[in-house]
DNA sequence: GCCGTTTTCGGCCCGACTGTTTTCAGTCG
């Protein structure tokens, strides 16, 4: 069983043990035993298990340890199955409810025998729920409107929408009266790639004005919460939003606390407790009297950086806050100097007319100096991609002369680089000849057909493709479209390992629905020596602005400018598709 | 179940809001 497997395994028992009520600590190691072995790759999960040294990786004790080594080497772990058997499986799927958890579902199993979610709804109906002690009619309602709109609830939004969603309130709320500052939180200012809820912060002296706003708007078609420091209310496409009003001498503490991720949360705490402090979302305070205040004691409008320092960290960028590694790096002073947006000198893999996209070469070009931008790659389709009108050899060399031609002219345009985003065939081939490959500035090698093989046959068809001496770089690794289509399978390491070994580039697809390869696997890939490109992969002028998002991804991925093909200088970048 | 210059036990991050009660458990982030 591979470490994804196992990982969704114990997880899985995490959630289990709730409804059997055990001691949440002991639900915890389990999770964090998952979150460990993630971090792992496959060869170091291997060499752990056959020297039986897994117990050494911080999380996972003894009795995780047997319990995972039982799930890699054969599969099956009997107290999984056992504990499995004991918890009807719609149990886990009332969890979805806004407001339903492993406790109430374990008394309505209990008490009235529910155990699927038509069960309930009929309860509900019936007005059976109500009379159960802990129950009322408002939960009992919650629950039925829970049940009607479960899809909507839990479903995820992508970065990119959520961002253009949040952007106009934002604005509206900077606009009130009292409203000292308004900042985004939670995972949207972490740039995780989806987010299931979005959170604003306000920093005033005076919520009331500001909570009435916010929870009569028209766009907040219900209103989940209401208080004096924190409301929630949902859209009505099911996303909610929270929104904490905050004094502004604690807005730095709120910023920290509400920026997550949770699990570094947890750590930025311990670490304050080990101090003599504790840290909650208002102020990082002596926890035993004795202690004094980590900050002058005239000091206002304290900032996370001040807390990060208090606390003997480096500044740790949002992105980073995941709990992969930061905490450790901050405390040694040794944090990435993260890629930024202006870094970027150029983008390759653009399409125009010539195959899908909306917009002609010399428009392209002309956005992408618009942009700030000093050249652009045009990698339009290869001639198998029928549904995406690909180019033949002719179309192709007929390209490979306008771009010659735009860039002699004086035109006020980036430089073009010719090249092309090359099928993959099925057996690793790519799409055209070495005769006309050799005529262009560079290769994308990309899949766009034959999705579902074996993650070997496939790893296999990639290596091929990337090894060819043409080769540039790799278009969208796994083929995921974000909440839309599951990724192909392919072992990443091995394309990862053979990228390095052969000097080829992996794309960051920044198109807000490919994010691909995806941002966990990028710091051991920069480790490895992997260099990347951001590409928008844009199919029309406003694309370009899709490098925002695979900017990000760079940065939770710790990637410095370095390790970004499309920040070289032009002539860098010439240099190397020249000589290969 | 994990962890440990307070190591074999006793901790384990912490607070707001809701709903149901009347002081609090459960949920959520």
């Amino acid at each position: 069983m591979n470490k994804q497997d196992i990982a969704a395994i114990l997880e899985e028992i995490a959630v289990l043990m709730e409804f059997q009520g055990e001691n949440p600590f002991k639900i915890r190691a389990y999770q964090n035993a998952a979150r460990s072995l993630e971090d792992l790759n496959e060869e170091e999960i291997t060499e752990l298990v056959e020297s039986k040294k897994l117990s050494s990786v911080k999380g996972i004790g003894k009795g995780l340890e047997e319990k995972i080594i039982a799930l890699y080497t054969d599969g099956k772990l009997p107290f999984y199955e056992k504990l499995k058997k004991s918890v009807p499986k719609g149990l886990q799927e009332m969890l979805a409810i806004p407001g339903l958890g492993a406790k109430k579902i374990k008394t309505l199993y209990d008490e009235l025998k529910i155990k699927t979610i038509p069960q309930l709804k009929k309860a509900c109906e019936e007005g059976r729920i109500s009379e159960l002690e802990g129950f009322g009619n408002k939960t009992e309602e919650n629950i039925l409107r829970g049940l009607e709109n479960l899809k909507e609830y839990s479903k995820r939004t992508l970065w990119w929408e959520a961002r253009e969603i949040v952007e106009p309130i934002l604005e509206d709320l900077k606009k009130l009266k009292g409203a000292e500052k308004v900042e985004i939180a939670g995972s949207l200012r972490r740039k995780l790639e989806t987010v299931g809820d979005i959170d604003i912060l306000v920093a005033s002296s005076k919520p009331e004005p500001i909570m009435k706003w916010f929870t009569s708007q028209d766009w907040a078609a219900s209103i989940t919460a209401k208080g004096k420091t924190k409301s929630s209310v949902r859209l009505a496409e099911g996303m909610q939003i929270d929104l904490r009003v905050i004094p502004e001498e604690q807005f730095g503490f709120a910023r920290l606390y509400f920026t997550g991720s949770k699990e570094h949360n947890i750590r930025l705490r311990k670490i304050a407790n080990e101090k003599g402090y504790s840290l909650n979302e208002y102020e990082l305070s002596p926890s035993d009297g004795k202690n004094k205040s980590p900050f002058p004691k005239n000091k206002k409008n304290i900032s996370e950086a001040d807390i990060y320092k208090a606390l003997g960290l480096a500044y740790i960028p949002p992105e980073l806050r995941e709990d992969r590694g930061e905490i450790e790096a901050a405390l040694k002073d040794k944090l990435p100097e993260l890629v930024e947006f202006d870094d970027i000198k150029g983008v390759f893999h653009n399409h125009t007319t010539a195959s899908d996209g909306h917009n002609t070469l010399e428009e392209m070009a002309r956005a992408a100096k618009d942009m700030g931008w000093d050249y652009i790659g045009i990698a339009d389709h290869s001639q198998s991609s029928y549904q995406a009108n690909g180019l033949d050899e002719e179309r192709l060399i007929e390209q490979i002369e306008e771009i010659k031609k735009l860039n002699r002219s004086k035109k006020n345009i980036a430089h073009i680089f010719s090249g092309t985003e090359c099928d993959i065939l099925n057996e690793g081939e790519l799409d055209f000849s070495d005769d006309i490959l050799k005529e262009l500035d560079y290769v994308v090698v990309s899949i766009h057909r034959r999705f579902k093989m074996d993650e070997k046959a496939m790893t296999k068809r990639i290596i091929k493709a990337l090894e060819h001496p043409l080769a540039t770089m790799l278009g969208h690794m796994t083929g995921r479209l974000l909440l839309r289509r599951e990724p192909y399978a392919v072992n990443a390491e091995k394309i990862i390992d053979c990228a390095v070994a052969n000097g080829k580039i992996i794309e960051i697809n920044a198109n807000p629905y490919r994010l691909d390869m995806d941002w966990r696997l990028w710091n051991k890939a920069k480790e490895k020596g992997l260099l990347t490109s951001i590409n928008p992969d844009a199919h029309s002028t406003e694309h370009l602005a899709f490098v925002e998002a695979g900017i990000n991804v760079a940065r939770k991925g710790w990637l410095e400018k370095d390790d970004v093909f499309n920040t070289w200088p032009l002539a860098k970048v010439k240099k190397f598709l020249k000589d290969g």
